[in-house]
DNA sequence: ACACTAATTATAAGAATTATAATGTAATAA
DNA sequence: TTATTACATTATAATTCTTATAATTAGTGT
């Protein structure tokens, strides 16, 4: 399952000119294999086992470059850094405000609101983003 | 219009506690006046020269404060820095990729898409956030 | 006007990200 | 296979955005 996808996203590397490096291979499949949606940070400690010289900006060049590509989003949210979401199918994402837990829901993709923004706002509409925030069932029966 | 919003946005800011000094007057009226979404930069920028001594974290500090009692909402995008919207009725962005630009889009609240995600995610949903990316008008044509 | 308390200022500190230069290495072709 | 070349990585410094701290200033209610 996941292995096809990393097969498929290094062949979308090569296509587009990219080399495959070991550090570059190690940060796309922690990202397909990584339900956490995890920062640039979390990449690094949890790869700094494996390759204890890698720089951290070697992550984030690596992000950059998988970024552009489309393979990947990058997702801001009020908090301080961004994090990283291997793009699967179209999915949007609950937050628990308490404890930050990111879970993915799964929803018919917004089509009607981009085309009436089209109409409306004489863009040309490339995706849009939505995220749902509230408290998860864990954090709730903390209370 | 905007200055029976900036008294009323007083108004409420009394009623929190919270004191009304010429700073604050200051970056409160220029958020409702303002159609760019403004950064807290843009804000410190554009006051200098009525208040030359004003500190950045004081722009900072009142952003807080009006954030806090929900009178703005904080916008966090791919870029750098944070935008700051004043909460007006509700509405979504629509973000131009190529030049930055923010314009607002109005649109029912997606309230059906909340009630499904606290059925099937068990979250306690309190809000959400929707973006639209795309290229403006003016971009397209420059192409 | 006084006293109380919060707000502002100036500055430093912190964190996330990007830039730079030297070194290393994957891909390509001789 | 080896040499070459261009790209990737590393280590570090620099930048940028934001928050924290401490001293000073200034609203607000009495």
């Amino acid at each position: 399952m996941s292995e096809s996808m990393l097969q498929e996203a290094v062949g979308r590397l090569k296509e587009s000119g990219v080399r495959i490096t070991p550090q570059r291979h190690a940060v796309l499949e922690y990202l397909i294999n990584s339900e956490i949606h995890p920062t640039a940070d979390d990449i690094y400690k949890a790869l700094e086992g494996k390759f204890p010289n890698m720089s951290v900006a070697t992550v984030y060049n690596n992000l950059r470059v998988f970024r552009e590509i489309g393979l990947i989003r990058e997702l801001t949210y009020g908090d301080a850094s961004s994090r990283f979401d291997y793009n699967t199918s179209n999915h949007y994402h609950i937050i628990c405000t308490t404890c930050g837990k990111i879970v993915d829901f799964h929803y018919p993709t917004l089509d009607e609101v981009e085309s009436l923004a089209e109409q409306v706002t004489g863009f040309e509409v490339s995706h849009h983003r939505m995220e749902i925030y509230g408290t998860c069932a864990d954090c709730k029966t903390k209370h």
